[in-house]
DNA sequence: CGGTTTTCGTTGGGAGCCCCAACGATAGAT
DNA sequence: ATCTATCGTTGGGGCTCCCAACGAAAACCG
């Protein structure tokens, strides 16, 4: 019983929590070194994305759309703003809203954020086969999910 | 081509690195509440497991261990040593060091940590089946790992 | 219509994790 | 002895996530 049991660190880093942590950390590596050519981050590429689907949009939705606090969506848009990506005008039929449109060098720049994200995706799971890498998403989707657990009663 | 192509941001959503960023949160935000019973926080447990390993041994080793910053260390044994988990000793062969050593509350306290994060780690991946779980982390841990691309040449 | 409640964008603060730079003290190498 | 490297510590900063508050404006309701 004094002796070494099995290294409780090893044990550790066993965990799925622990990998995921390192390998979440590896992926918002490898975006953040993709997106930085166009001096953007993750959240910008999600936003942006967000406004391209779904036309002139109000910050609060697309917060809700996107998971970010509101807080930082302030920050985001005033960096896409700045960039010319998007266009924040104040809404006619609602003067609390901001309607957050795409402008055509906010669509371009979407396109190659999602280039630079799928390639960087692709590194991300190089060491794995293109079977294993579907079995390996859709197993994370459902570790990503989160669900209540949902009690039959 | 004006058409919804199909939603960006579902897209994004997809992607194995916004799950991973998910996942990975879901799981902090798990172990961070099974620890909180102790007061403590994940790295603590990697801290705690590292010294039970290693017995007395030097905050430097300890950050090359764990990875974590030689910055947060100090506040991590600040913490675990407050908790009297933790001896922090000068060493008299070089007096540079700390010689951090397990207490046996310490080792209590490790046992009990081990447990809770057990308990998390089975509530994270409560959605899927024990076989799933397996390839999940099998594969996760490659995603995980840090490899450099070994070209052959 | 007036009054309450809600939503909107914004600002502020904070926690946790990650990374880097510098410092005095000490040890090791030459 | 001098120079270099390491140790623990402090400081700063960035990114993600969460919460609270505010004035402005809208929605609701009597």
């Amino acid at each position: 019983m004094t002796e070494p049991h099995e290294p409780a660190l090893d044990q550790i880093r066993a965990l799925p929590s622990w990998l995921l942590n390192r390998a979440s950390a590896r992926g918002r590596r490898l975006l953040s070194e993709a997106f930085a050519r166009e001096g953007l981050r993750m959240p910008h590429h999600a936003v942006l994305a967000a406004v391209a689907d779904s036309g002139p949009v109000a910050q609060a939705d697309l917060g809700r759309m996107t998971g970010f606090d509101p807080k930082d969506m302030v920050g985001i848009l005033n960096d896409l703003q700045r960039a010319g990506f998007v266009t924040r005008t104040p809404d006619p039929a609602d003067r609390r809203k901001n309607a957050i449109a795409l402008t055509a060098e906010g669509r371009g720049c979407l396109h190659r954020l999602a280039r630079l994200g799928d390639e960087a995706n692709e590194a991300l799971l190089g060491a794995l086969t293109p079977a294993e890498r579907e079995q390996f998403t859709a197993l994370l989707a459902r570790v990503a999910e989160e669900r209540e657990e949902g009690p039959v009663a």
